[in-house]
DNA sequence: TGTACATCAGTGAACGCGCGTTCACTGATGTAC
DNA sequence: TGTACATCAGTGAACGCGCGTTCACTGATGTAC
């Protein structure tokens, strides 16, 4: 039992009553969530959290924070685990799912206007995406080693990744599991890997133009 | 005001409750969703849904239900709206999202545990599905008009699809929108376009069997 | 080192509320004779 | 055609519950002198 309490004054409520939701979190949904539950969680009595949260919402949004923090932080790991960006980005993809598997209710809050972000939450999401970003950048880069066609835009692949990803977890760990007989993880890894190569299918078939790097082939006019 | 009620027995209260628990989802969450507000909304008694559902689950697990049949009958329509195909498919997935758009919380409902399909429910859920593995296999089947290549496996590459979809409407209809300045639609569509080009890619790499189609390549040992 | 006092984290009892569900009932409907 | 009666959809009042939140309070902590 992490954060016991150990006297009148518990000391680190804020820090226990986090660890709680996030407990509570994990066996019931976003919905069923309950502020006096988590204060009971923590060994404390049900008007305690207010001394450190405005109400429910603002629990609920900093334990919203504190899941990108974490899940930045997984991504982060799983990028510089391996040398080749290929494997890097793999290792993502895992890490991803992993996460939205063994925190399905953090996960499901940190997407959920139930739990309204702040300015400060807000960032650490746009943080963990910075990271797709990233990785799809550096995957590009890693097959284009010739410079011999156009690099596309890392920005919306991103997004279709992570949209993907998002609707991997999902499907799987947020509801209902799919009837078919496919693991997630190969479901989410063949499919970036297609969309990867379609992308730089279409790239290669663009001339290269020096100086036009990124932008489309429109804009030359 | 449809299934308005006309004395003392309304009539068609079941169809009247499923209508009024699906403006509430649309307006409210699945969390939020109230057996006394739905009876309320249809100009009933808290005890009268009683009669036709044997608790709050029961009644959302009939909203989903018919959602699927919905949302099965938007796929086919899209899909027999197009003689192309890949026109066909295109058109699908706009319904996809337009349908989650239009009933974000219908559509929240359908995918998650907290309402209950039956034995129906799920058969309804399996044929929208189905829909969509066979636009993949119409689309596949319109880039191999030659047979040059072994014909991939539709399922997986639906799931993918679906996963795809799946994500954008969560991104961007179940909660936080991306701070990106991206459409949902474009990134769907782009998506599943790079999509199915690299499944083709990599079937195109692989020399045509015949007899076993359908096959994977180490099958034959 | 000791003491008075400000600060503030946590208490516990209470509130109002809305919800799911039950229960004896009432009134409309339709069917058998 | 008329009447008695079974059926059953809807009533309304009540229940128990758990929740979010408030409020006057209490007791520990730390700091100024």
């Amino acid at each position: 039992m992490p954060f016991a309490r150990r006297g009148y004054h518990h000391g680190q409520l804020r820090a226990a009553l986090l660890h709680a939701a996030r407990n509570l979190l994990r066996e019931r949904g976003t919905g069923a969530f309950s502020l006096a539950d988590a204060a009971k969680l923590a060994g404390v009595s049900p008007a305690a959290p207010y001394r450190h949260f405005r109400d429910r919402e603002a629990l609920l949004g900093a334990v919203a924070r504190d899941g990108f923090v974490l899940f930045s932080a997984r991504l982060a790991e799983a990028w510089t685990s391996h040398a080749d960006p290929r494997e890097a980005f793999a290792a993502m993809g895992r890490a991803y799912l992993a996460f939205a598997r063994d925190e399905p209710g953090l996960y499901a809050a940190m997407f959920s206007q139930d739990a309204p972000l702040d300015e400060e939450g807000r960032a650490e999401a746009a943080k963990a995406f910075e990271l797709l970003v990233k990785g799809v950048a550096g995957v590009l880069a890693a097959a284009n080693q010739q410079g011999r066609m156009p690099m596309p835009d890392p920005l919306p692949i991103a997004m279709q990744v992570w949209s993907m990803s998002h609707g991997v977890a999902g499907l799987w760990y947020g509801g209902r599991p799919p009837a078919c007989p496919l693991e997630p993880e190969q479901v989410l890894q063949e499919g970036v890997q297609a969309l990867l190569e379609g992308t730089l299918a279409a790239a290669r078939r663009r001339p290269v133009q020096v100086g036009l790097w990124n932008q489309p082939p429109d804009a030359k006019r």
